[in-house]
DNA sequence: ATATATATTTTGACTAATCAAAATCATAGG
DNA sequence: CCTATGATTTTGATTAGTCAAAATATATAT
């Protein structure tokens, strides 16, 4: 049986996978989400790669075995479902569920937690809008829209760029209209066909509905 | 900050501790309890007691300090709240609530644990019947009743013997009508003045209501 | 290409929690 | 009053997880 230490490290060695869509994590980004020094990181990365959770290239990083992914998988699926519940079913504010779903996870059963997704009526997206892994370890990737699309006020994470136009892309670049980043739109004229975003740090960009189109993101709950 | 370790022991101490009303447990029953050999037992005592938790008398047992009684009240608190969650949100089966308790009782914030109460509209016992203490860590005594107040077919546990008469006491101990002991009330004969009980091994007493009388006891759901 | 800065690994040490087995204490009978 | 039995404590060892600081490798910039 894996510790909660074991299942926080495979956790979050997923997570940064996913979210940035590299397959070895460096060390030092692993100490730094886990709140270790790089040195204790290295070290458990050893005995989570002798015990089969991932494999380990030194100096270079970690990626997670079949067997590691699916235990991250399974964590990241109570991660979710717990924080849906305290929102929705407790009713606790958005800014405290992250600490207690990351308590809670580790104590909670595969019967009570598939009970607890009959509760809920099996929900595919957590309060941030991020998805659900399924029982099996599957995530559905969520569909993304363009930019276009969103109201005014929504926060949006950029996904992809459609249009390969050079000149786009560079602007697109220029602007921080890159994949991963975020931004919130602060204003949407449909008669002018303007819209604007602003990063958090509150640097601004100006799009048309033309070019608004070819920026896909997703919601992202602030 | 205690270790679920310490909060199990903690816990464990007082159950034994309101159980069989003594005020030292023995290390062997702690040790017992907790599943861990004697001298494991022996060395975490030193160790709650160099934290405050605990007084430890050498060869003779442990007891708790006010400190220490106070996290072992809370923990019992969570305890009971989350069978009761269990049960009555979740559908689980009686038999497994209280090893997935046991888990979740470490990880569940003082916080959600009263959004919890509310959800479950503040209830004042668990499935089994055991009173869950308040938030200040008082256990609300059940009132008990005479033996002679209860209806045929209730479930019930003595709690305590009023009448101090020699006579009385060694019947009632020779019946097994001593505190802590479960009996169903199988006949009660109003016109007769008359109650039959049996314990779940099937041992029976009968005892007329001038005896009934001096028998307190609290109901105990099955 | 060389020096400097940055990332990673090694080393040695520590704490919490545990066990096995030897040592010690306490007490109940004879 | 002394011994055998059972409970308790001690001792020495182990594992997981961690840190600080020294050592080493890699990347960057001139």
């Amino acid at each position: 049986m894996a510790t909660s230490t074991v299942e926080n490290y495979l956790k979050e060695i997923l997570v940064i996978t996913l979210e940035e869509e590299i397959s070895k994590v460096p060390m030092g980004q692993v100490a730094k989400v886990l709140g270790v020094t790089p040195g204790t990181a290295t070290s458990m990365a050893k005995s989570l790669e002798r015990d089969g959770w991932i494999k380990y290239f030194p100096r270079v990083g970690v990626s997670l075995t079949r067997k590691g992914r699916k235990l991250a998988m399974s964590m990241l699926r109570r991660h979710r479902l717990l924080e849906t519940f305290l929102v929705e079913t407790l009713g606790l504010d958005w800014s405290e569920i992250h600490a207690e779903a990351e308590e809670l996870e580790h104590a909670i059963s595969e019967k009570v937690l598939e009970k607890l997704d009959d509760f809920l009526g099996r929900p595919r997206f957590d309060p941030h809008g991020d998805p659900i892994p399924s029982r099996g370890g599957v995530i559905q990737q969520m569909a993304s829209k363009p930019l276009s699309d969103f109201p005014k006020d929504a926060n949006v994470r950029i996904e992809s760029i459609v249009d390969q136009d050079k000149e786009f892309l560079r602007f697109a670049r220029k602007s921080n209209l890159v994949p991963g980043q975020l931004f919130k739109i602060i204003g949407k004229e449909d008669c002018a066909d303007a819209i604007s975003l602003k990063t958090s740090k509150g640097k601004m960009v100006n799009l048309g509905f033309r070019s608004a189109e070819k920026v896909l993101a997703l919601p992202y709950e602030s």
